[in-house]
DNA sequence: GTGAAAGCGCTAACAA
DNA sequence: TTGTTAGCGCTTTCAC
């Protein structure tokens, strides 16, 4: 690996001016030639690191994820990569897994790298940021919030819920439940409350916390708590799957229990990745996961670049795909 | 920040000292932990960009692969990720699109940022490794070779192709197509080469290039192919999709055109990925990517921990799923 | 076991 | 416009 010094010395100039060269600062003509001929003989590369230590401030982002398994994540992870490489910026995939120590471990070495800022859906609403805050690197917020008043971007998870209850409604559905993430979580706990609100617009007599199953966001997840309601004595003829994976396991169950969708309702928050015997009778209310990671990555590009105003939440919309095949004939 | 320097005065030591103590070098218990005290104070973190630059190594690892949306990549990566982090080593995600510039993008900064190693899985068989094999820097290949003398872990791919399709001739099957990946991936070629013997053998007259279609390695890719077979004067009875997209998309499209499985033969090489309504005659050639994942990130700790031995390539098993209802009555 | 000091490769004042 | 020079924070000889 050739150093600066070596192509200044090939180029007849001095290391700032090699420097300057691969900087883009005012160089003459000339001098700018002979340094990247000289450069280019030496297949000399900038060393980041160097420049990183230098400048207290590497091209890297952290983008911080509690599941790098699930195809809303990674279809995430595409928009922010597609931003960030186009300004130069490399993105480093953490996966928490969920677990706060995790989440903490990979905060640190953002820290600790000098990244130049952080994207992160925390995996909790106990994420802690104080640290990385104090040292002036900006954080984007996506999917969920985190109590810290910085940027976001976030679906309009309320409505989602809405919508999707609402869509069984129509179709004739009348005891509807719902299976959603963690309480803890932002996102789970507000499509939720989507569900919970059209419940009791239409069914007031219902008693939602027995239609309600928090779980984990997985698909496991999702087959164990459709199972329990599936137990319950008087069992719901329609379920709202709060995420994706919820809702493959959901159905998956559905379908061993030979009570394939319409025969119960079924509408997800999420679309259902790859699917192959398309679920034409389920409802689907799609998240504009790529969108969303495009619009962070655009938001924390411009806080590195020293954008000073407030900070601002995003809610992206989402858009409503009725199951095909007309439930409840 | 907190510097080793700010430590050091604060214990009342030397920097060097405050080094030893978290490199786990020879310092006596007292000092050991006055440095420790004194670190704690002032919530010291090394900071691994200077600890990169004097070492001329990082703990960072680059994972580069051509497709992160695909979850048999991303299982792989969940491999990858568990034993790096176990090690000490974080894990930088580089998603390629298949393409070899955005790859030789990945592989310079791999080696401007002094990355510990890298895990690829290449764009193509011109994937140009001359510089970064270069620097010294431990390289393993996964899922496809390079071309190389470098370690690797494979499927037995050639051995996928046939038990694909062995299983859709004993199911009784006779017009047998193919679609997979591009010809010049390694996999995608092996897989149609497994396909062809089986093909050779027991229907001698087919002519292999009718019914054998090269594509992407992606869902509508696989749906394109599908739908060129389904319009040829005599149509196959039975596929063998070369990776889980392709499948997803053939399966799509099948079911479309009101062909489900078993009245046409289906056998992936590859799991079907969060499938919902689970089509059960479909054959599944099980591709064990996490463990790929794992076995890749052990050899290469080890290489980066010296070992120097001639370099070796691991052939992991797969495991046949035939569909579950039986084809063909 | 411990400290002093050099230097990894780069950038940014400051001078010229 | 260009060169000189002093670090960024750490590790690692080399003395003691």
């Amino acid at each position: 690996m050739a150093t600066i010094y070596e192509v200044a010395k090939l180029a007849g100039v001095s290391p700032a001016t090699v420097s300057r060269v691969f900087n883009g600062m005012g160089v003459s003509d000339e001098k700018t030639l002979a340094v990247r001929d000289a450069a280019r003989q030496l297949k000399f590369t900038p060393n980041r690191t160097a420049r990183t230590l230098r400048r207290q401030a590497s091209e890297v982002i952290a983008l911080v994820i509690p599941d790098i398994e699930n195809p809303y994540f990674t279809e995430m992870a595409r928009g922010v990569e597609d931003v960030a490489s186009q300004a130069g910026y490399s993105v480093v995939l953490c996966n928490t897994d969920a677990q706060i120590e995790k989440e903490a471990t990979y905060l640190q070495i953002a820290i600790s790298e000098h990244m130049a800022g952080v994207i992160l859906a925390a995996a909790s609403d106990h994420t802690n940021l104080d640290e990385l805050l104090a040292t002036g690197r900006p954080v984007v917020a996506v999917d969920r919030g985190t109590g810290y008043d910085i940027d976001g971007v976030v679906m309009a998870n309320r409505t989602a819920g809405q919508a999707a209850t609402e869509n069984l409604v129509q179709a004739g559905y009348r005891r509807i439940a719902c299976i959603t993430g963690p309480q803890h979580i932002e996102t789970a706990y507000e499509r939720a409350q989507g569900w919970r609100a059209v419940l009791a617009r239409h069914f007031p007599d219902a008693d939602p916390d027995e239609l309600l199953r928090y779980s984990t966001f997985r698909v496991d997840g999702g087959r164990e708590v459709m199972e329990e309601l599936l137990a319950l004595p008087d069992p719901p003829d329609a379920v709202v799957a709060g995420n994706n994976l919820l809702g493959v396991g959901a159905i998956q169950v559905l379908t061993e229990h030979g009570m394939t969708p319409p025969k119960i309702g079924v509408a997800v928050v999420g679309s259902l990745p790859f699917t192959t015997l398309t679920p034409t009778a389920v409802t689907v209310v799609r998240l504009p996961a790529r969108h969303m990671g495009v619009t962070a990555a655009k938001m924390l590009l411009e806080r590195i670049n020293g954008d000073d105003q407030p900070a601002r939440t995003v809610v992206l919309r989402n858009e409503v795909q009725p199951a095909r095949a007309s439930a409840r004939g």
